[in-house]
Order: C-alpha cells, then sequence, then structure tokens
DNA sequence: ATCTTAGTTCGAATTTGTTCGAACTAAGCA
DNA sequence: TGCTTAGTTCGAACAAATTCGAACTAAGAT
C-alpha cells in the first residue's frame, strides 16, 4: 500500500462518547503523544508493540473519530493530528492527551 | 441499601485511559451532565433508561475512575462530580463534558 | 518483471464491556 | 416485627473491542 481512499469524517457528525472511547486505549493515546510530538509520522514509525494489523486498526479508529488525518505519500501514509477537531470542537482535549502519562 | 464501604481511588492512580473509558458511553456522559447541573443527585434520580443493576454499574463505574463521589445518606446514596479531578488532573475535561451533545 | 516496503482486509480467537433478572442487604417507617 | 425504599452483587447472556496471522494490494526500486 497504500493509496486508499481514506475516509475522514465530518467532524460534526462524531460524537463525544466515541472520541472517548477512541481514546480510550493506551496504545492509541501512545500514537496520539507521538502525532503530537511529531508532527506526522508514517504508521511505521509510530510507537508500537502490536501487529501490523492491530496498529492499523489503532488508526482507523482515530481517523474514525476525527482525531487524526492520513494523506498518501507513495507507499507511506503519513498522519497528523487533526487541529480543527482540537480547536473547533474539544478545545483543551490536545492538552490533556499531552501531559497524560502512564 | 445503602451503607457500602463507597470506595474513591487515590486520583493519581487513575489513568487518563481509564477515564476516558469511563466516558465512552453515553450513558454514563448523560449522569456525569446531570450532576453537573444538579449538584447531588441519588441514583434514582439520575437519568436513565436502564435496569437498577445496570445504572449502579454505570455509578461504579465512573466512581472507579475518580469521576464522582458517592456519600450515604439514609437509604440512598447521593453522588456528585468530584471536582478536584477535574480542577487538578484533568482541567477542561468537565467543560467538554458538560457541551457534548448528541 | 520481480522484489521490497508499507499498509489494508479478512476471519477467527480471545477479552472486555453491557445488560438484565433475581436474590440480597441495610435503613427507615408503620 | 414486617414492609418499603434504595441500592448492591451475582451469574449468565449478549455485544463490542482487541489482537493476530495470513493473504492481499499498490507504489517504488532493481
Amino acid at each position: 500500500m497504500a493509496a486508499k481512499a481514506y475516509q475522514h469524517p465530518d467532524l460534526k457528525n462524531v460524537s463525544f462518547s466515541q472520541v472517548m472511547q477512541a481514546l480510550s486505549d493506551p496504545c492509541r493515546i501512545s500514537i496520539m503523544q507521538a502525532l503530537i510530538r511529531e508532527q506526522e509520522l508514517a504508521c511505521n514509525e509510530l510507537p508500537s508493540d502490536v501487529a501490523k494489523a492491530t496498529l492499523s486498526h489503532h488508526v482507523g479508529v482515530l481517523r474514525d473519530a476525527g482525531l487524526i488525518t492520513t494523506r498518501v505519500e507513495g507507499t507511506k501514509c503519513l498522519n497528523s493530528v487533526r487541529h480543527e477537531a482540537f480547536n473547533d470542537y474539544f478545545p483543551g482535549l490536545l492538552n490533556l492527551i499531552q501531559n497524560s502519562h502512564h
């Protein structure tokens, strides 16, 4: 891969519970924190101690919750924080993610 | 009931993912919103379209995540927002809960 | 054309979460 | 003492999420 029609949801159709659900997994929190630090990362550059298929799943959950964007570049897909989500819909949440430990 | 040794966790032992998990259910979000509006409510005064046992479970999840406190008064248990959690550990989160729709 | 890299999708196994009825406990009241 | 109210706990059923290996696809390099 890649070259997939990555679908990014309209943020007004994303519920708060869906966002909370997306952030309820430590693995996905680590991914978000890495993207906050590094701006843009391919899937295989994300922190992960799970199998490829599992990581792909986690990235999909975050994307479906409107929290990240994915763009294709060659064989990689580059992920980044979807800042409009945090600025316009969930202000303060990005900071909570960034500062969350353990 | 009541007269239970309600256990309230030390907030420094509550992980961000646990809090997100606790807020990932629409039913529990409604409970939080009611407590934000009403200060203190008994379990049977909380908004709920589920069975007693289920409601008890949801209240327990919120309590274990450090988000609410429960105190006993006669036969009722009175629940309220655990403000220290939101002030000291998850600033901004209470507002996100309060303003969240659908 | 083939190989490699990067990621997706499928299906199945396992784990975790939700939901409920039924039985229980404890306080307050008659 | 017995009845009611309020909530908990247990166990089981069901639903949803996580995880992985294996097979796949697509782009780029050799």
